[in-house]
DNA sequence: TCTTCGAAACGAAACGGCCCGTTTCGTACA
DNA sequence: TGTACGAAACGGGCCGTTTCGTTTCGAAGA
């Protein structure tokens, strides 16, 4: 499912010259005037199209947003045999990623966008399940190598990650130093718990669990 | 610092009345339209005032929702004596609060307004930062009970869980029972690592040291 | 192979409508 | 008499749509 649904489809003949037209002139717009002075008259007078050549195509703003992010590369996950590596890995060609392409402000219009338009909502959600199944498969593949606990749910683990990645681009926090994401993958990794050994391990275990339970 | 800049100071004799009526239907509208339906011209319909009454007293629309929201109680930080259920109560009550009073629509509204206008984006950090402090502080307590390690940053673990918390009031998905929270938190806390009793504890642990570092 | 022709996409312009932020009124209250 | 107030109107921008004349392209026919 897409945010497509209103285009023609029976004999219509879309021009790739004109359609890519719009696409570099909307991705051009957003970057350079940002998410506010992003409307379909900007990017239709930086293309040279007419509004309705973009209605024709695009239903709305965020089906033509969508289309922009699409057509942009997407990070892959590493895969170093270790379970921190990849992550930590991961959130840093992210956070370059959004950092030095266009892809940052375009995600952030998305999201944006979604809490104003319930169709954007439920495609950026598809979206985002899409890519936590992904992120996921790093962590099964820690679980089948014994790293992480059978029972750990790693779609609830990837959101957990892609969370801190979400806020930290909307809050204009993609800068953080590779000690600081290390440090956060460590915590979800490792935990946050003092190491089982300076004061009896027994004693912290069971005392942690006595009261969750 | 807030956003109140633009507020005229001497001579000014503001009406609490009308200032409470634009309050409320600010709030009114935002709940009943949307953040997409949040127009200074609905609210001074619904309030029943004038346009140049709101702009005499908030400079912008982001002003305004940033008002209404500090009206709202906020959630405060339980203090059970252990660090899980701190964290999941504390996720508890952010969410029902956020769903089931306005403050999750305004929050919303103002996080969205943030990804477009650069001053609302500073003061919702220096928010943001400031209740990060906070959340902390329960790290802080668990650190001296010596449920934490004495070396973990208490804000980064702060942030880490504020995330998870924006962004399932962002896609709409802030009705996770009380399982997946306890889920979630456990994961920060504890980490997502094996007990380290099943395989030979210091085997699974030398292992993944060696090649992280 | 070359020409013709109609369908469809195109750019440009203009429409009514909504909201922006501001200005100008007359009014009510201290 | 000050000052805040409401109502109304301003120019401006963008919305999504409609109408216009033009261009492009593929299929039919010579």
């Amino acid at each position: 499912m897409g945010l497509d649904q209103g285009r023609r489809s029976i004999g219509a003949r879309r021009n790739p010259d004109s359609a890519d037209a719009i696409l570099d002139a909307a991705e051009a717009v957003l970057v350079e005037a940002g998410y506010s002075g992003f409307s379909i008259e900007a990017v239709a007078r930086r293309a040279r199209a007419g509004k309705p050549t973009i209605y024709r195509w695009w239903p709305s703003k965020a089906a033509l947003l969508f289309d922009v992010y699409q057509r942009l590369k997407r990070v892959d996950h590493p895969d170093t045999g270790n379970l921190e590596d990849d992550l930590v890995g991961f959130l840093k060609s992210l956070f370059s990623h959004w950092r030095e392409t266009s892809s940052g402000s375009i995600f952030r219009s998305l999201i944006a966008e979604a809490q104003s338009d319930a169709t954007v909502a439920a495609v950026l959600a598809e979206y985002t399940k899409g890519r936590h199944a992904h992120t996921g498969q790093m962590i099964e593949r820690a679980k089948a190598r014994g790293e992480v606990a059978a029972d750990v749910d790693s779609t609830l683990v990837a959101d957990l990650v892609a969370s801190f990645a979400w806020t930290h681009l909307l809050t204009n926090r993609l800068d953080e130093d590779e000690t600081t994401l290390r440090k956060t993958v460590g915590y979800v990794v490792k935990g946050i718990a003092p190491p089982a050994s300076s004061p009896p391990a027994i004693w912290q275990r069971s005392r942690r669990r006595r009261i969750v339970g």
